[in-house]
DNA sequence: GTCTATATAGGGATAGAC
DNA sequence: GTCTATCCCTATATAGAC
C-alpha cells in the first residue's frame, strides 16, 4: 500500500488512524465506487435492456481482465476479513443483483423470475470466475460473459448459450 | 493444527519434514479423497443418471454444510496459496467436471453439450458457495444444488428450475 | 504531514532435552 | 516421537524527530 501511495507505512496511519481496517474500508470503497460508475451505471440509461447488458457485460469482463484478475468479492468472504466487510460486500452484491434484476422486470419478466436470473447471473460471475482461476483458463469466464445477456432476457437457449432456431 | 492433532506445532515437522506445504499437501489430499470416496462416488453406480445425480446433490449440500461451509477450491485459489497448490485444485476440478459430463453423455447429451453442462454445474456450485457467504444466506445455494440434476439432464425449465408443463 | 526508529505479536521453523 | 525453548521474519502499529 505504502508503494501505492508514494507514502511510507506509518504515514497512512496519519490519514487512517484506526489503521488495516480503515485502510481497507477505503480501499473497498474506491473499487465499489468505481464499479458503480464504470460497470454499473452501464445499466442505467434508457436503451434497450438487450443493449444495456450488452455494454454491461463488455464492462465487466473489462473489469476483471476477461477472467484473470482475482475479485474483491471472493477474496474479501474468504478467512478473517469476511466477518469485518461483510455488511459492505453483502451491500454490493445485493445492489448488483437488483439491479440486473430491474432490468429483466423491464425485459418483461415477472418480479420473482427478475430477481432468480439476476442471482443466477452473479452466481454465474462469481463461480466462473473461481473455476478459471482453479484451472488456469479463461474459458468459463468468457462463456458466461457473453450469455450473460440472454440468459437475463430470458431467451431460450441451449446449454452452450446458442439460441435455439 | 496442532490443536487438531493432539500434537504440539514442532511435532508436526517429524511428520513433515517440508513444513507448511507438506502439511496444506496432507489436508488437501485427505479432503480430496473423502470428496472422492464420498461424493463423486455417487456417480459410478449402475443406477439411471437421475438417481445418481440426485444423490451427488444430496452429498454434494451435506459436504458444503448446505452452504454454511467455506470451500477449499476458493479458499486455496485466493492469494499465495493459489500457485503452490494450483495443479492440485485444477486436477480435482477437472476430475468432478469430467465425470459429471460422463454422466450427462450417458443420459443422451453429446460431448461437446455434456462437458459444457458440467463446466456450468461447477461455476454454479462454487458460485453460490461464494454468494451465499457474501450476502449470508444460503438461498442460492440450496436451489442450485435443487436445479443441478435437470440442468445436467438438460431438462428443459425456466429459471426457478421448475420444469415447463 | 512525513519521515526513521522502534515496539509488539504471530506464524513458521529449528535445536536439542527427554 | 514428543516436548520446551528459541530463533527468524513479517505484518501491524506507535513514538517522536523534523
Amino acid at each position: 500500500m505504502s508503494e501505492a501511495t508514494g507514502l511510507c507505512r506509518s504515514s497512512l496511519y496519519y490519514y487512517f488512524p484506526n489503521g488495516k481496517e480503515d485502510m481497507a474500508n477505503a480501499a473497498l470503497a474506491a473499487v465499489g465506487n468505481w464499479f458503480t460508475r464504470h460497470v454499473m451505471s452501464t445499466l442505467e440509461s434508457r436503451d434497450a435492456p438487450a443493449l444495456r447488458l450488452q455494454r454491461f457485460s463488455s464492462k465487466l469482463a473489462e473489469h476483471y481482465a476477461n477472467g484473470l484478475a482475482p475479485c474483491l468479492m471472493d477474496v474479501f468472504t474468504i478467512g478473517e476479513a469476511g466477518s469485518l466487510f461483510q455488511q459492505h460486500l453483502s451491500n454490493r452484491m445485493r445492489a448488483l443483483m437488483s439491479i440486473l434484476a430491474a432490468v429483466a422486470e423491464e425485459a418483461g419478466a415477472d418480479k420473482l423470475e427478475a430477481a432468480i436470473r439476476a442471482e443466477n447471473a452473479v452466481v454465474a460471475i462469481q463461480g466462473s470466475l473461481i473455476v478459471a482461476r482453479a484451472v488456469g483458463n479463461n474459458g468459463a469466464f468468457l462463456r458466461v460473459i457473453e450469455n450473460l445477456p440472454g440468459n437475463l432476457l430470458g431467451v431460450q437457449a441451449n446449454s452452450t448459450g446458442n439460441v435455439l432456431t
